[in-house]
DNA sequence: TTTTGAGTTGTTCGA
DNA sequence: GTCGAACAACTCAAA
């Protein structure tokens, strides 16, 4: 029996990664099919979701749904925040509100299309339409492959068959309305649902660093336009100065879509600067890659692309990464980019790659563990992303890294922080350490060291590794794989 | 089917 | 200090 008439049945939309209003082709959908809209948030825990969000994440995901919850107000609807499986949950709503359909953006997360196809199933039967459209990615899977109709496994021929499919089409405006239906509809409150760590409190302060949300995207998008996006070429390297875009954590939350990106950065930069752009584009249809490939190989996040990297001779170190989580390698720029991540959520990208590559090349730790880390610690962590770059880093992944290629933390350092101002930020221990010595502290004189109030083996560690014995053995290591 | 050119992000060594 | 070569061979993608 319907309890409601036809016209008032609602239509749902299932929100996940794409926690905005504009650019949304699934919620303009719903909005557009003359039903009232409700709008459903469904947080899955870690029982049924393997890849449920980590820590970090999880405090992001608290502000992002309280500001989405925000902007539907302003359309007089509201979110409803349910809990568990969603093909369960969903069922339940619709047995509720008899429903006409269910509406969400795909994603490309192994999991999530399980559950899609379970819930295809489900609905079906229900008689309640199933509505999947595309809008989290510019390209979505099975919209560039090569002329045999295989997925890209190199990024540069992806890249250039992007690149011809240009310009994307114009993001979508925001649904001018969004009706709400008439009956209460029972709704968790975000608080009980303790996204927000207090005891520790390791989050306190990440809101002045940070505005989950759509309207933080969009700032954030602005801001970098005004200030880096036409050096970002030469200056994303740069872990010592504002160079990045910042805005990984609101794509991966989908409070901004490439798409929006891609189109206010054509609009906003004047075009005699846009040549400072196409790095900036590079790097999102990196993001479209890594998504590809995990759509394609679904395992991606647990085992090595590279088959016989299954018996590469990784070492278990618990103390090792342990000192490797907490920043206390002894190198100063690894240290400095694993505290900002914990006290951040967040770490730059070049700063990435010279502490993940320590900790699988001079340590030999499997690749997983730093993903793992990573997992719980980045607001900004992302199953593809995540997956496919640790796998870069470590070899066995596509397009991979060669072996051959193991970066020295000394010189990146000094590279790309000569100034040691990214450094003494993040460990204040060598705040008085003259620019010479601060990417390799332990060959500075004793009596350097004792003027600028530092004691290596008590205030900081000294080298756990060292660069050419372990680079060495790193070496040696992948040669026996090669045998 | 075969061929050909190319492939995110680096380091070290010796001239 | 700067520069080019070596580091390996393999797989991918397109012609």
């Amino acid at each position: 029996m319907t309890r409601y008439r036809e016209s008032v049945r609602p239509v749902i939309h299932w929100f996940r990664k794409d926690l905005r209003l504009t650019d949304n082709p699934a919620l303009s959908s719903a909005a557009e099919s003359g039903h009232p809209v409700l709008a459903v948030y469904i947080l899955e825990d870690g029982d049924s979701d393997p890849w449920a969000p980590g820590g970090a994440s999880k405090w992001w995901l608290h502000h992002s749904l309280k500001a989405l919850d925000q902007s539907l107000k302003t359309l007089g609807n509201r979110l409803i925040l349910r809990r568990g499986r969603p093909q369960e949950v969903l069922r339940e709503l619709v047995a509720e509100t008899s429903a006409a359909a269910v509406y969400c953006t795909p994603l490309t997360e192994p999991h999530a299309i399980k559950v899609d196809s379970e819930l295809k199933h489900i609905l079906n039967e229900l008689g309640t339409g199933f509505r999947a459209l595309d809008g989290n990615l510019i390209f979505p899977p099975e919209s560039i492959t090569t002329k045999n109709g295989e997925p890209y496994k190199v990024f540069t021929p992806f890249y250039k068959a992007c690149l011809k499919t240009f310009p994307p089409s114009a993001p979508l405006p925001a649904p001018k309305k969004l009706p709400c239906m008439k009956e209460p509809i029972r709704s968790d409150s975000l608080n009980q649902w303790k996204l927000v760590s207090k005891k520790p409190d390791w989050s306190a302060g990440w809101l002045d660093m940070w505005t989950p949300g759509e309207t933080g995207a969009l700032g954030r998008l602005d801001s970098f336009l005004e200030q880096s996006a036409t050096v970002y070429g030469t200056q994303r390297d740069r872990p010592d100065i504002l160079g990045t875009s910042k805005l990984s954590p609101h794509l991966h939350f989908g409070e901004i879509s490439p798409r929006t990106c891609w189109h206010h950065s054509l609009a906003r930069v004047k075009p005699e600067l846009q040549d400072g752009l196409k790095s900036f584009f590079r790097q999102i249809v990196w993001r479209e890659f890594s998504h590809h490939l995990l759509y394609y190989w679904p395992n991606f996040p647990e085992e090595p692309f590279r088959q016989e990297f299954r018996r590469f001779p990784w070492i278990r170190d618990e103390k090792a990464l342990h000192q490797w989580q907490l920043g206390l390698t002894g190198y100063p720029i690894v240290d400095a980019g694993m505290r900002e991540l914990w006290a951040t959520g967040w770490m730059h990208n070049r700063v990435r790659m010279v502490a993940a590559s320590f900790l699988v090349k001079h340590l030999l730790i499997p690749w997983q563990d730093g993903a793992a880390w990573f997992w719980d610690t980045l607001v900004d962590a992302d199953l593809a992303n995540n997956s496919v770059s640790w796998q870069w880093v470590a070899g066995c992944g596509v397009d991979a890294a060669p072996f051959f290629r193991i970066f020295n933390p000394i010189l990146q350092g000094q590279r790309f922080d000569p100034n040691g101002t990214y450094v003494r930020h993040w460990v204040p221990e060598f705040a008085n350490l003259p620019n010479k010595y601060i990417h390799e502290p332990w060959v500075a004189p004793e009596h350097i060291l004792e003027d600028s109030g530092v004691s290596l083996g008590s205030d900081y560690p000294f080298p756990i590794a060292n660069h050419m014995a372990a680079r060495n053995r790193s070496l040696a290591a992948f040669k026996q794989l090669r045998n």
